[in-house]
DNA sequence: GGAATAAATTTCAAGCTTGAAATTGTTTTC
DNA sequence: GAAAACAATTTCAAGCTTGAAATTTATTCC
């Protein structure tokens, strides 16, 4: 068996990153949900996937969608299904190719995302409260380099 | 409506560092589970799951267990239902509180996740390895700071 | 232009996850 | 020592998530 630790100084602190950083984030990924749930009934899905489709209000391809969310294909078909149901979202076939379906708000979505995006920009800040000026803009330069574009 | 940029300027930038954060978790979390599925046929719940367990040797209750992993009793519960199934964890009931009941690795959960820790670090290595010795330690030493105690 | 190949989406089964309710057991308080 | 309050776990329904298979439509290549 190969002893990492002898190869690479550096593995049990990656290791110890990697699991601040996911505890970082359910923490605060549980915190959201709860607001999200208890102040405006919904959930982290539903928010991101709207998140998205206000970002890009001509509409995307469901395709597009999973890969900005980062999800797969058969995941952003039961959210849509779902926002679909409660008419916050539309679909609409390609004229071009009839295989493509766009993905849109609809004005009751944006309406209705409007509500949500401020009270959710307000619960991440206080969340990260007590990261300084500096530290946000170290973190984010790594993640950027890290996550890679998007 | 208050806007909450001409509070508190830092805000945008809170957010974008948590949309960040979460693309790069998402990243990594998929490239994990790919890895565990492919090379080991596990899940990360149940590698989360196993960790927690190597690390607490003795056992633990059900509810330091959710707790640990930040992850909801029935959550723990139905994890550990399957772990039991396939004779990787074994539990036992509180002689002193007949409510609590302790859940730890049987000598074969043992022995497969010792197989599963260092092919999985290797793993996180990769996916962290443009990361610099000074930013994994400004990294963790600010995560420790958010995500409090543990 | 017909067959094979590729692409976009949905469907499906299985597992994950939550929050609430139910169950079982303990402690507290009168 | 009952009753009431509390605590640990499981059960449950609903929603989330994945990866693979199926479906439908386009493109490529003889």
């Amino acid at each position: 068996m190969t002893d990492i630790a002898a190869v690479d100084p550096l593995s049990k602190r990656r290791l110890k990153m990697w699991v601040r950083l996911l505890g970082v984030t359910r923490v605060a990924e549980q915190h959201l949900r709860e607001f999200l749930r208890v102040k405006h009934a919904t959930t982290l899905p539903r928010f991101d996937v709207m998140a998205a489709l206000y970002r890009r209000r001509e509409g995307v391809t469901m395709s597009e969608l999973s890969r900005m969310l980062l999800v797969s294909n058969g995941n952003a078909t039961t959210v849509v299904d779902r926002l679909e149901n409660d008419g916050l979202v539309r679909r609409t076939q390609s004229e071009a190719d009839r295989r493509t379906v766009f993905v849109a708000l609809t004005p009751e979505g944006v309406s209705q995302f409007e509500g949500l995006a401020t009270d959710h920009e307000r619960e991440v800040n206080r969340v990260f409260n007590t990261l300084t000026e500096a530290e946000l803009d170290t973190l984010t330069e790594i993640f950027k380099r890290v996550g890679g574009a998007r």
